[in-house]
DNA sequence: ATCGGCTCGCGCAA
DNA sequence: TGCGCGAAGCCGAT
């Protein structure tokens, strides 16, 4: 079922507090869904797991004190991949959505949760969490919840572009709630201009949409107010994590990294560090791979919603120093960012796909999809960073060990996998799939725009015709070299390797759902032309 | 080291 | 309708 974007219809003025902004929220029941009798208002919270600096909440919180009676706050698990082989691409890696939480992305996800209970309980606001049988039970799931356990009158929900988020709560809840005559409102409390007031359309590039959020920023940076808790006694279900986790069906093989604990807390001491050490310099030595603690290393917390980005805006603009820095900060974490956000709302249906690339880059890559390739690997090859090219390979391993590689690698491992693979669709598909599977800020329109601007050219324009690549942007070593030390890059992941291949076998061997990737005997290695 | 051309499409002037 | 301009890079000329 295709998701359609409707004109967007903002809350009433009456339902809104004076610090509530209309255009972050959109009525997602139509008209004449009016609240009816209730005993609560219910948040249903899924993109932004935190207590704070959450406008979903905090809005929702509102309504309950409006309608005198409590907030309950429930979350949907994402219920276990499930790949019944129904689709037709059994040539490439699992999408998104077959593929199992990982150790790395589950824990991460039960941490910011239980995080999240506890401070909510703290201030007696309940959080429950549903777990639905699979993907298509998800709004139903949640839905009963909301009609029978808690009885709303109201439902507020996040915002996230992201399909399967779509589905369950536009495609899924909406029609039961729209009978149930529950009204439902969502807010993007995610990003600091609301993705469907930015602009109505799909933006070409970073120019289009930096004028437009540039015109209303400072409209839309508005600090938080404080979350006041429920005043009503109510039931607080339990947080049975080692239930969580056993319904989650995760990936051991690929473990959690211990640089990043979740939680807004330690989220933000990690902002902390680098508005110390890493801002002043931010907008000269970000593309260098090379240099520590420049990075803010944020978007783990950022994209599972452990933090929100107006927060650390708020406070760069508060600090007041390192212009350039900032500005830079800024450029990445609110132009680009809410450019991925743009790309996926507005084209639902196709944003992991070749068909949403530019008409010049289909086009082009379709021209140049029988070129002869000089290298081809095989999905595990690549995974297992064995590759000729030592570069590649260690931000593989990056990945593989860390749980993130440096922005700039990330450009050049997915062109390289442009590069070396039989097809630009499979390109595209292995290039998400290790995103996914191993980054912990994968699963995020961050990674399908990162990978689709490296393979497809979005939000990128034509550049010199080459085989292979087309008029896609070309990247390549010796350009490394020019910009930063290659050598002591790759001598940091040494001896990464035998780890990543161990990891990879254990996936394989202990997963029998999984449906049969590429073997290495795909594998191969023809010799240079001319 | 630094610069300009590469190539495309938006947005504005006409 | 035509033209200026940007853009998370490469490449060759200076």
């Amino acid at each position: 079922m295709s998701i359609n974007n409707k004109p967007v219809k903002h809350a009433a003025d009456s339902l809104l507090p004076d610090w509530m902004l209309a255009n972050r929220t959109r009525v997602l029941t139509s008209e004449g869904t009016e609240p009816k009798e209730g005993q609560s208002v219910v948040y249903w919270m899924q993109r932004d797991v935190r207590s704070v600096d959450n406008w979903a909440l905090l809005w929702a919180r509102d309504l309950a004190m409006q309608h005198d009676v409590p907030l309950h706050v429930v979350y949907a698990l994402p219920p276990p991949a499930s790949s019944d082989g129904s689709d037709n691409d059994r040539d490439l890696p699992p999408a998104l959505i077959q593929l199992p939480m990982t150790k790395r992305h589950g824990d991460f996800l039960l941490g910011g949760l239980e995080c999240v209970y506890k401070e909510l309980k703290e201030m007696k606001i309940p959080l429950y969490v549903c777990l639905p049988d699979s993907h298509e039970k998800v709004g139903e799931t949640v839905c009963e919840a909301i009609q029978h356990k808690y009885k709303a009158k109201i439902v507020v929900s996040d915002f996230s572009p992201i399909r399967e988020y779509r589905q369950w709560m536009e495609l899924q809840a909406v029609p039961i709630l729209e009978e149930a005559k529950v009204p439902f409102y969502q807010v993007d409390a995610h990003n600091i201009v609301p993705v469907w007031t930015a602009t109505d359309k799909r933006q070409v590039g970073a120019r289009t949409l930096r004028p437009r959020i540039h015109k209303v920023y400072n409209d839309y940076l508005q600090d938080y107010p404080d979350l006041k808790g429920n005043s009503h006694s109510v039931d607080q279900p339990k947080f049975d994590r080692v239930e969580y986790e056993s319904f989650l069906q995760m990936d051991e093989s690929v473990e959690s990294v211990d640089w990043a604990q979740p939680g807004t807390e330690a989220g933000m001491k990690q902002f902390e560090f680098f508005s110390k050490n890493g801002l002043k310099i931010f907008h000269e030595q970000r593309n260098d791979p090379v240099q520590k603690h420049v990075c803010s290393d944020m978007s783990p917390w950022i994209n599972h919603g452990h933090i929100s980005f107006q927060r650390l805006a708020l406070n760069v603009k508060a600090l007041n120093k390192h212009a350039n820095g900032t500005a830079a900060f800024i450029e990445e974490g609110v132009i680009r960012r809410e450019l991925s956000d743009n790309m996926l709302y507005y084209s639902p249906n196709d944003y992991d796909s070749l068909e949403t690339a530019a008409g010049w880059a289909r086009e082009s890559l379709q021209l140049h999809a029988s070129d002869e390739r000089e290298f081809v690997y095989s999905l595990s090859e690549l995974e297992e960073g064995r590759t000729h090219d030592d570069l590649w390979n260690a931000a593989q391993l990056q990945m593989v060990r860390d749980g993130k590689m440096h922005g700039f690698m990330r450009m050049y491992w997915a062109k390289k996998i442009l590069e070396w693979s039989e097809s630009p669709v499979g390109a595209l598909r292995t290039a998400q799939y290790l995103n996914d599977k191993y980054e912990l800020d994968g699963r995020d329109p961050n990674g399908f725009v990162g990978v689709g601007w490296s393979i497809m050219g979005i939000h990128d324009q034509g550049w010199k015709e080459r085989e292979v690549f087309g008029k896609i942007r070309y990247m390549n070593y010796n350009g490394c070299k020019r910009k930063f030390k290659v050598e002591e890059y790759v001598a940091q992941y040494k001896g990464a390797a035998e780890n990543a291949a161990n990891a990879v076998e254990e996936t394989n061997g202990s997963s029998n759902k999984r449906k049969s990737l590429p073997s290495s005997s795909n594998s191969k290695q023809k010799t240079a032309r001319k």
